[in-house]
RNA sequence: GCGACCGUGGCGGAAUUGGUAGACGCGCAGGACUUAGGAUCCUGUGGGGUAACCCGUGGGGGUUCGAGUCCCUCCGGUCGCACCA
């Protein structure tokens, strides 16, 4: 037999991605593909320093299980491309001086090398940017749609400025209340105009859907939280001012304990409420409360220290019929319910911090005296309340909001902590939000043929300090008539936050190349809703929910006919280096490229697919990556050997452990469970190193099982084995149970339930023969003898248990 | 504070979901081949003990014939949300 040649990653891998892109190998047809499969990955932000191991581990871990599934004859679809808009970039491109327009595409060149270096089974006639005129003349479509739908509306909302940029700041560029780029400059509120979309409108829709969804438990558990469900009730509190106020709350059979009333410092009734001789207190609370950065509010939270002033007047408790103090706090927040409470301080920790530190009346309404306050149960009895007395909470609660309804004074309400989207952004680097407005007609849409709204180009996209974009200063893209009468108008100036852009990316891939419609409907009806989604749980929360958003609306509006995007959704883990999250302070960030370029995508590819389980992470050590090149080497041998030599039959050994291998690699593939996929095809070439070398049916299933790991090597190492088609159109191979099984098992014998003996028996043997042979073994005789069975358990084929 | 997850050899991690703990890999030790080995190939490798055996999955308790797995409790860690009424 002649010497194998050198295992050369670098040779093998280019020979294969030059083949893949000649004979379009990764390139299903959209139109005809009979078994289709979506295969998504999260699509990545092009930033300057280039694709991050946590992207690789996530590329490959979602690429793996494309070509399975390729592999087991599906017709997929592994589309690619860039999320290239928003802060991110925006910033950098600041910090670097130079045009996001000039840079962006540069990082995407760079990624797109690294994609195509590390084996990924991606269709690149399908690649997109959201920066991309063609893509996001779709993204204002889809606000119009909203905007016509009257989801998309106009209200104030504060923003977070920063007096040093002169700019809105996203919340993730305040760091404890200052700004990122200016860490002695404390952010301030402003109150800006903004766009919003209505997604609390579908909040019961969003939680609801996540019942039927086949997703990872963490995701549908964030989302769910994120959501926010409370259920409860309104209560009205009468005020000597005519007006009431409205309070909203989860805990209704405690109305009789509630002796204050709290407002938020900003609710608009606290000016009337106010008693003149306390309105320059309120003031300046106000103010204080105001000029309050994030920093020292969470720091009061989470002291217990509350702040408040009392108004000066008295509301009138709905059940007791008492006067109560009203107070304003900045406890009380104004986004959330009415921006209202009732102060209940027996059975709430806040409002009993809040009545101690102000000396206001404590009563007990739930449980016994001998327990401590504040009891926060809701499984106690309610005392002090009336006619509801010896009630528990939950009965005592209905009740009452029935006794006051009746009198108007209570209404049952659901309430959510889930906000509007708020997609308005003063910034240059997004898509224009395609939106005129004329004086006489108001906010009018750019008419759907006048799309896109380009960006226009300026070289200074500098924020300056007038709190609008810089594209106002743009003027012939500023000023235009308004579509609507023609009279002098202007366009909106603010672009739209980048999860927008990447709410609807996968109604896209598919159609990338029609450009007279966002997506083509017959292809959209083959390939969506999309099969497998797989990406980190970073976009839990808001990617996820929006994109679920979007399509639940279009859904609603007859765009698509799905209200669910991500039926299948898996979240992997994530990847740290000695235990902590890589991050350029740290210094621990491992760049794929060195390691690509000494040891092979192949093996880089497997060596993090086998560090740890894919949906939990792992701790990424350069040391481990020794044994996966090891192991490609043997296979890489195996397979030379095999060439060389007849075929031969498979000993029963092999022929067993081969099966074993075919059913676990499967069910591991299937599951994402890649670590002991890989762990099992070591095993099963341990053996036949040991026991079959040169043997061809023994190393083809193994290649091909081998394939959706290290494809390039999988693909050359078919072609050393004479087959002149693609690995990848070759068929997943296939175990039968019963060689798989085999005839003789080895179980344990205990006594006691303590290891004793092993005994290797025909499978399916009865407890009687079992029983005999077991004890036929001294060590088994030493514990038995002497004395009586009382008990035998038998587990065929695992374990027989002798109690005595 | 609330929610989710986790704790297993020197290290990364397995364990058919209540049935032989430590698969697989790294590392380490001994040996072979070598001018050499940081290449490759054998052998060994949880701890203790000459051995029979004993101990062992963060600590303590429980259920069970049998617990890494289930229950209670404590300790430690990671992530998400957080003055959400």
């Amino acid at each position: 037999m002649t010497t194998p040649p050198v295992y050369d990653p670098a040779t093998v891998e280019a020979v294969a991605q030059e083949r893949w892109a000649r004979e379009r190998t990764n390139e299903p047809d959209l139109d005809r593909a009979a078994r289709p499969f979506y295969n998504l990955m999260m699509f990545p932000y092009p930033s300057a320093e280039g694709l991050h191991v946590g992207n690789m581990f996530a590329f490959t871990g979602a690429d793996i299980f494309g070509r399975f599934k390729r592999l087991q004859g599906y017709d997929v679809f592994e589309p690619i491309g860039f999320d290239a808009f928003g802060i991110h970039s925006e910033n950098y491109a600041l910090n670097v001086g130079e045009h996001p327009a000039r840079l962006i595409p540069r990082n995407i060149a760079t990624f797109r090398r690294q994609l195509r270096r590390f084996g990924g089974m991606f269709d690149w006639r399908h690649e997109l940017s959201t920066t991309d005129p063609r893509y996001y003349r779709w993204t204002q479509w889809i606000f119009l749609q909203l905007f016509k739908a009257g989801r998309a509306v106009r209200k104030q909302a504060a923003v977070n400025w920063c007096p040093a940029c002169k700019t809105v700041l996203a919340n993730e560029q305040v760091i404890d209340g200052y700004c990122e780029r200016h860490p002695d400059v404390k952010v301030e509120q402003r109150f800006l105009e903004q766009w919003f979309f209505s997604i609390t409108h579908y909040a019961e829709r969003l939680l609801a859907n996540l019942e039927g969804l086949d997703w990872s438990a963490s995701t549908v558990a964030m989302q769910r939280n994120w959501i926010g469900k409370s259920e409860g009730a309104e209560l009205i509190f009468e005020t000597p001012v005519g007006r009431p106020i409205t309070v909203f709350t989860t805990r209704p059979d405690t109305v009789f304990g509630a002796t204050y009333l709290v407002l938020a410092p900003e609710h608009p009734l606290v000016d009337a409420l106010t008693t003149p001789d306390r309105l320059d207190a309120i003031r300046a609370y106000q103010r204080e409360v105001a000029a309050k950065d994030v920093v020292t509010r969470k720091v009061a939270a989470s002291e217990k220290r509350k702040s408040g002033v009392f108004l000066g007047t008295y509301a009138r408790n709905p059940a007791t019929g008492a006067a109560i103090p009203i107070w304003a706090a900045d406890y009380v927040l104004m986004e959330y319910g009415t921006g209202a409470i009732m102060g209940v301080p027996a059975h709430d920790a806040r409002d009993f911090d809040f009545a101690t530190q102000f000396a206001l009346p404590i009563v007990r309404v739930v449980g016994r005296a001998e327990e401590p306050l504040p009891f926060e149960a809701v499984d106690g009895t309610l005392v002090n309340s009336g006619a509801f007395d010896g009630l528990s909470c939950l009965d005592g609660g209905r009740r009452i909001v029935a006794w006051l309804g009746e009198r108007r004074l209570a209404t049952p309400r659901v309430q959510y902590r889930l906000h509007d989207w708020c997609i308005s952004r003063q910034r240059y680097w997004g898509p224009p939000i395609p939106i005129i407005y004329c004086p006489d007609c108001g906010p009018v849409g750019v008419p759907e043929q006048d799309l896109p709204v380009e960006l226009p180009l300026i070289e200074d996209f500098r924020p300056d300090d007038t709190g609008v974009s810089p594209l106002a200063r743009h003027r012939e893209w500023y000023f235009v008539p308004c579509p609507r009468c023609g009279a002098p108008g202007r366009r909106e100036t603010d672009v739209s936050d980048t999860f927008l852009d990447s709410s609807w990316y996968f109604l896209r891939y598919p159609s990338t190349d029609s450009d007279d419609r966002a997506w083509d409907v017959a292809r959209t009806k083959r390939w969506l809703p999309v099969t497998s989604y797989i990406g980190g749980n970073e976009h839990a929360v808001l990617h996820l929910l929006y994109a679920r958003f979007i399509t639940m609306v279009l859904c609603e509006l007859g765009h698509v006919d799905f209200e669910e995007p991500f039926p299948r959704l898996r979240a992997h883990g994530l990847i740290v280096k000695d235990g902590a999250k890589m991050s350029k302070s740290r210094g621990n960030v491992v760049i794929p490229d060195t390691y690509i370029q000494k040891w092979g995508a192949d093996t880089f590819r497997m060596y993090l697919m086998f560090l740890g389980s894919f949906q939990e992470g792992g701790d990424f050590r350069d040391e481990g990556i020794t044994g996966i090149r090891r192991f490609l080497e043997k296979v890489w041998l195996l397979a030379h050997e095999a060439a060389g030599a007849p075929a031969q039959p498979l000993s029963a050994a092999i022929e067993r452990k081969l099966h074993q291998t075919i059913r676990k690699v499967t069910a591991d593939t299937e599951q994402l469970d890649y670590n002991t996929a890989i762990a099992a095809m070591m095993e099963y070439v341990n053996l036949v190193r040991e026991e079959s070398r040169g043997n061809r049916p023994a190393v083809e299933p193994l290649l091909v099982m081998l394939a959706p790991y290290a494809p390039h090597l999988a693909e050359a190492l078919w072609t050393r084995l004479g087959h002149g088609a693609s690995i990848f159109t070759a068929r997943w191979p296939v175990h039968d149970e019963r060689l798989a099984a085999g005839d003789e098992v080895e179980i344990a014998v205990q006594v006691n339930g303590r290891l004793r003996g092993r005994l290797a028996i025909p499978r399916g043997l009865g407890e009687a023969e079992v029983r005999e042979l077991a004890l036929a073994d001294p060590t088994v005789r030493k514990f038995v003898d002497g004395h009586a069975i009382r008990k035998t358990i038998y587990v065929p084929d695992r374990v027989l248990n002798l109690v005595v």
